[in-house]
DNA sequence: TCAATATCGGATCGTTCAATCCATAATTAA
DNA sequence: TTAATTATGGATTGAACGATCCGATATTGA
């Protein structure tokens, strides 16, 4: 059943599109709502309205990158492939969809919320990119645990350490194809992450 | 010969460690001119005289910055150890620098500038940090070379692919540290990294 | 048919932003 | 001394900020 009142009239996926788009390519202070407008074509009581706040919205938009380009992340939480390969086919899934020019570059949950601002604000939009990478991490964490008990990699591997090199090269990177790094580079780069999962087999 | 004109009565570095301490621990974008009066004690009649701009004060600060504890990454520059004993420094003390309590976490020239901005002034800004990172790239990819031509690592050695995996690794140390990560484990993924180093020996 | 509800465009709110101006003070060069 | 130069504290600028208000409009449930 619809809710009562004058229904929505604009396109709310369209919506949070262009909101990512932006939040993606300038960051989210740099980003104002007077842009956000305009990308939108929302006023602001129609944005208000829908998302509360810039915060909300940016959660909101935050989440359909999630749903969308940052999906590729998934692949680390599917247990039925192996570890190694879970592991792979994030690295260099990663590495293709940051470098694909059809949208901003870079990773937007690697490379927002990662200082600290005053305002209560920026405590929430810290959260919400901060619990992606949380997960994205254990995600990870898990894959070394599996290679470990399937005997991919040695019973005496240090699991955290491990999982914080390759989640490390995962978030770093967001930063080197920012700064321009070839794709080649970083798929080679992940090759040689990967070489040291196999060196670790015992 | 001392300049003409009355003379600054501030200390330039305190203003500089200041004002420092307020980007690494903000952002550029987050950090406001009236948090910036108040840190260094100055008026904006000092900080404009002295600096000219919000921009020119991140310069000089980014400066600050790399002359101080941004410095643990001079040793990847130094030709006088061997290159995997360059690396192993760069990374175990960037480590130890970033989870240093007595200063804000990560590393300064990792977190800022990785997005565009459409200011003019988030240009400059983007360069400086931009152009660190360049250099400390470079760094890592000489050594990965002279790794080969010293044996340390074999002759086909990927020297971009390498070299992409340990900056990459370098610059994700910062957001995991402003995520929690210990900086055992982070010392753990370190060594983990090296190991790979040792492995592509020939 | 009508009250209640919710969205719309657009004007507008008070605040904060980076930056500038001004009168005064302190120094050097002539 | 005097003129030129630079730094100082404090008031102030116009613009941009995020957020709210308002009258008009469109829909639902009674």
């Amino acid at each position: 059943m619809s809710p009562a009142g004058r229904p929505r009239t604009f396109d709310m996926e369209a919506a949070l599109q262009a909101a990512m788009l932006l939040f993606w390519e300038q960051g989210y202070e740099a980003t104002s709502l007077a842009q956000l407008r305009e990308a939108t074509g929302l006023s602001s009581a129609s944005l208000y309205g829908a998302f509360g706040s810039k915060e909300g919205l940016f959660e909101k938009a935050v989440e359909h990158y999630i749903a969308g380009p940052g999906s590729v992340t998934d692949v680390v939480a599917d247990e039925t492939v192996s570890p190694r390969e879970a592991v792979a086919r994030l690295l260099h899934g990663s590495i293709s969809m940051q470098t694909d020019t059809s949208h901003p570059r870079g990773c937007l949950v690697a490379l927002s919320g990662t200082v600290r601002a005053p305002g209560a604000g920026e405590a929430g939009v810290r959260k919400v990119v901060a619990a992606r990478r949380a997960a994205d991490r254990a995600h990870i964490r898990a894959c070394v645990v599996r290679g470990v008990t399937s005997g991919e990699l040695a019973e005496d591997t240090d699991v955290n350490g491990v999982t914080s090199m390759i989640h490390g090269f995962l978030l770093g990177i967001s930063t080197q194809v920012c700064d321009g790094t070839s794709a080649g580079h970083l798929h080679a780069a992940a090759d040689a992450v990967l070489a040291n999962w196999d060196a670790r087999g015992r």
